[in-house]
DNA sequence: TTTTTTCTGTTGCATATGCAACAATTTTGT
DNA sequence: ACAAAATTGTTGCATATGCAACAGAAAAAA
């Protein structure tokens, strides 16, 4: 996603770190970690994606967050008093980095010159997430279907620098992202297509406006 | 409302800098920035409240986010090609500090301690404006009127530590925030009145469930 | 392959929410 | 202190959206 970001020499860094950091593995659909206690456990995709995902108390799910290449999740970035059960699972096989804020900036203050570049680093990957929550924000302020999915399918568009584009999510988990029902989605979507302003053709999907 | 910001320190720590940074006071209502040209642009509350608003081509108002002492905005935290036009005005008077993130990043590596003691500054500075984001992204997911009231009051109520509290916005401005109709936002109000989940004092609310 | 599960596409119906409009109240500005 | 402007509180009505249900298609699992 981001073409700034080296992942090999970020890894690299962090394994010749004095700060404790893991690297794991997972399989399509593995849980990858849970918002329950607050350990400030920071993560980072290698490759992959991943979402957040919280059920609320009717059984509606929700994708909270998408997370792809470089994005920084983690529950380090939750309030203590949550009263969400969220939970991370992996869209793809995934290959995510784990560490702890703690460590970071508490129990390491050599002034060493990893920390330094790392906290550099860091504030840069914060400030790309910064972005997306602000561009997703954007997306659910939104007032009306139509205006959310066009958003986001702009924001698809600008990404891919052309008018076509393939949906990242099936149709079921766009309604789920884009916080709206299934079947009112599908409806609106056809009703694009009818009125001229889009084309679809499975995943795909053509602005022709 | 970050007790452990220390804005004295932290102004002391900018003008003794390499940077060039400025601090403004704005009157209540007073626009304080707009996010239309990418001037790379961060911002910090000072004192004071500001709104980042959005007006939409059906003439809604939405109040992106509300930010107050200690938190960053700026158009730096948004994507270069975004369609809307975004400001910012100042709720109370208000005080804030500007600086551009080129100026802090490339301009500026000399390795001098202020930087890496900045750096750092603003690595928290921007944790908790991701916290603050997720809290706001919390409330918008939320699928009901009520949902979304009651998730924000919750928010509220533990940031008071009481079951009492005052709104920070008038109604008109609550429902903007929450991106709901007023009238709608006023009618569930009075349900959760009727149904004692709440009481109402003009804008002090009291939960009791 | 076959079987099972998930996803897509669609529709009728119920209702939550938005919209418009207005009076009463409060706040702001002169 | 007064006038003007904004906010609050409320309601009737229209409709966008959610909900439930189902068949066919596609994908995953066996």
């Amino acid at each position: 996603m981001d073409a700034n970001f080296d992942k090999e020499l970020f890894i690299e860094k962090f394994k010749n770190s004095c700060n404790r950091i893991q690297i794991k593995n997972f399989k399509k659909n593995e849980i990858v970690t849970t918002y329950i206690e607050k350990r400030n456990q920071i993560c980072i995709v290698l490759s992959g994606e991943v979402d957040l995902i919280r059920y609320d108390s009717n059984g509606n799910k929700t994708i909270i967050g998408h997370f792809v290449v470089s994005d920084v999740f983690g529950e380090v970035f939750y309030p203590a008093n949550t009263n969400n059960e969220l939970f991370v699972i992996a869209r793809k096989n995934s290959e995510v980095l784990f560490f702890t804020y703690d460590t970071l900036f508490n129990k390491c203050r050599r002034n060493c010159d990893f920390h330094k570049e790392l906290t550099s680093n860091l504030t840069e990957l914060f400030l790309d997430q910064i972005i997306n929550l602000n561009l997703r924000i954007e997306l659910l302020t939104k007032r009306t279907i139509r205006e959310k999915i066009l958003a986001y399918f702009d924001i698809l568009s600008k990404r891919s620098i052309r008018r076509s584009f393939t949906l990242p999510f099936s149709y079921t988990d766009l309604a789920d992202f884009l916080s709206i029902d299934r079947s009112a989605m599908m409806r609106e979507l056809k009703l694009l297509i009818d009125e001229g302003f889009i084309k679809k053709h499975g995943s795909k999907i053509t602005l022709t406006f």
